[in-house]
RNA sequence: GGAGGUGUCGCAUAGCGGUCAAUUGCGCUGGUCUUGAAAACCAGAGCCUCACGGCUUCACAGGUUCGAAUCCUGUCACCUCCGCCA
């Protein structure tokens, strides 16, 4: 959620970022429009109830002296009652609509974001590692895991669907090592380490911003929950309400969890192996900092090296992607991906995304803290991938074949098993 | 699932129909004082407004009343005991 002082002031680039991150921009004038009758509204109601409060004055002015009540400043009470009884309502409807407006306007994305309606306008900012060369003809991880045993996905499509998968053997033991892993880089890197809850309200899914805009893209439990995509939603959310102190900041979360995604906008896309999956486990990393863009910009650099860090030490090639307006998330302002090498594919593909939002979610999520100089602000928040798995486990798979269709376990890997 | 209790401004507490923008302690910010700090004292900490001023707030939503933190109803959360399950 932006402030609605900036909206007011700032309504053409608000406009046009809804336009560059292919979001309906009327809805800006909409909002400007109801705003202004909000404020109206709100005045009358305001005057009505200081008249209120002024008559409620008199009658205990009147009891002080000893005096009856008189009958003439009760009915004036009634008649006020009645005209508020009438405004109120009014007022009610008009903010719930505001609200609603409010929450469907998206974050401004950041000047050095690339314009751009898809991701073929995304730039490569630049690439690392070498690319493995082998003097054999490649598998893709299915093959190779399907050969080990490691990987069964028609047994698991019977029991659960499409897109369903059982880890098998080594595979879950690597999968386990890294997971770990990434749980012990980022504990010493200072974070807290947390499991999370993935069934969530709709309250925390409306506050990190992936609700109204993603509704389609999450399950449901038949007791209104939500089956959350990412860590990410519930450790943004952890401080919901709170009133923090800049003393406190930056604060530092790093989160396990089960992620669900229905993937309704990808029907045929990686049909093929566990690159593409309903569920999937992932650890994730979380920063409030105070409410500054340079500081916020810092971190963000950080906690993109920090993944990165994790990726050269298990030693697979990647590239870094500044994003464009057409794949922010709508609360998103700037974004990196960070895509690894998939030999099968001879491309990157997506393992990681590194994501900045200024106060978009803290204002949604009502996260403030008092600063030094005793003024209240809301937090700035950000958020990256460490490791997600399967889609990590199949690129390392993939670049540690060998030719006997072996994989060897790479090396940082090796005193968790 | 059954019975009872609790939910007040960052934290903790007082208040139980008008004297409550709300008590007190701690913490925080600014000021006075001080070489500096501490202590002490003063001021401040929601929204609208340039300001004057107004409105709001006592878990949330309704209701009763001229008037509600205070009474009533519902919801949510937490605590205690019993039951059930891991």
């Amino acid at each position: 959620m932006l402030d609605i002082n900036f909206i007011r002031q700032h309504a053409q680039e608000v406009k046009e970022a809804c336009i560059n991150k292919q979001l309906d921009s009327s809805i800006v004038d909409q909002l400007l429009v109801v705003d202004e009758e909000r404020r109206k509204l709100q005045l009358t109601v305001d005057d009505w109830r200081k008249q209120s409060n002024e008559n409620a004055g008199l009658i205990k002015q009147e009891l002080a002296q000893g005096k009856q009540v008189s009958q003439e400043l009760v009915n004036r009470g009634k008649s006020i009652k009645d005209e508020l009884k009438k405004i109120e309502p009014e007022l009610a409807a008009n903010e719930a609509r505001f609200t609603e407006l409010m929450l469907a306007i998206p974050n401004v994305p950041t000047a050095d974001t690339p314009i751009g309606s898809d991701e073929s306008f995304n730039q490569v900012l630049r690439e690392e590692g070498k690319i493995p060369q082998f003097n054999f003809p490649v598998l893709d991880h299915q093959t190779l895991m399907e050969k080990l045993d490691w990987l069964d996905t028609k047994r698991a499509v019977k029991i659960a669907g499409f897109r369903a998968f059982f880890l098998k053997n080594e595979a879950l033991l690597l999968e386990r090592a890294l997971l770990n892993f990434a749980l012990d880089s980022m504990r010493e890197q200072g974070f807290t380490l947390l499991s999370v809850p993935t069934l969530v309200k709709a309250e925390a899914m409306l506050g990190t911003g992936y609700f109204p805009w993603g509704q389609d893209d999450h399950y449901y439990t038949q007791d209104k929950q939500i089956l959350a995509g990412t860590a990410e939603v519930a450790l943004t959310a952890y401080h919901q309400n709170e009133l923090l102190r800049e003393k406190d900041l930056p604060i530092k979360l790093c989160g396990i969890s089960p992620c669900y995604r229905r993937e309704i906008g990808a029907h045929g896309k990686d049909t093929r192996g566990i690159i593409r999956v309903h569920q999937f486990n992932k650890v994730e990393q979380v920063v409030l900092t105070i409410a500054d863009e340079d500081e916020t910009r810092r971190w963000h650099e950080l906690m993109l090296s920090f993944a990165e860090e994790l990726l050269k030490q298990l030693g697979l090639p990647y590239r870094v992607m500044a994003m464009c307006t057409g794949d922010l998330g709508a609360g998103q302002r700037k974004k990196y991906d960070i895509e690894t090498w998939f030999p099968s594919q001879n491309t990157y593909r997506e393992t990681h995304s590194a994501s900045y939002f200024n106060d978009f979610q803290s204002r949604r999520l009502n996260i403030r803290y008092q600063a030094k100089d005793g003024s209240i602000k809301y937090v700035y928040t950000l958020n990256n991938t460490v490791v997600a798995s399967p889609r990590l486990l199949a690129a390392i798979i993939e670049n540690y074949q060998k030719k006997d269709a072996t994989i060897e376990i790479p090396q940082v890997l090796k005193k968790y098993f």
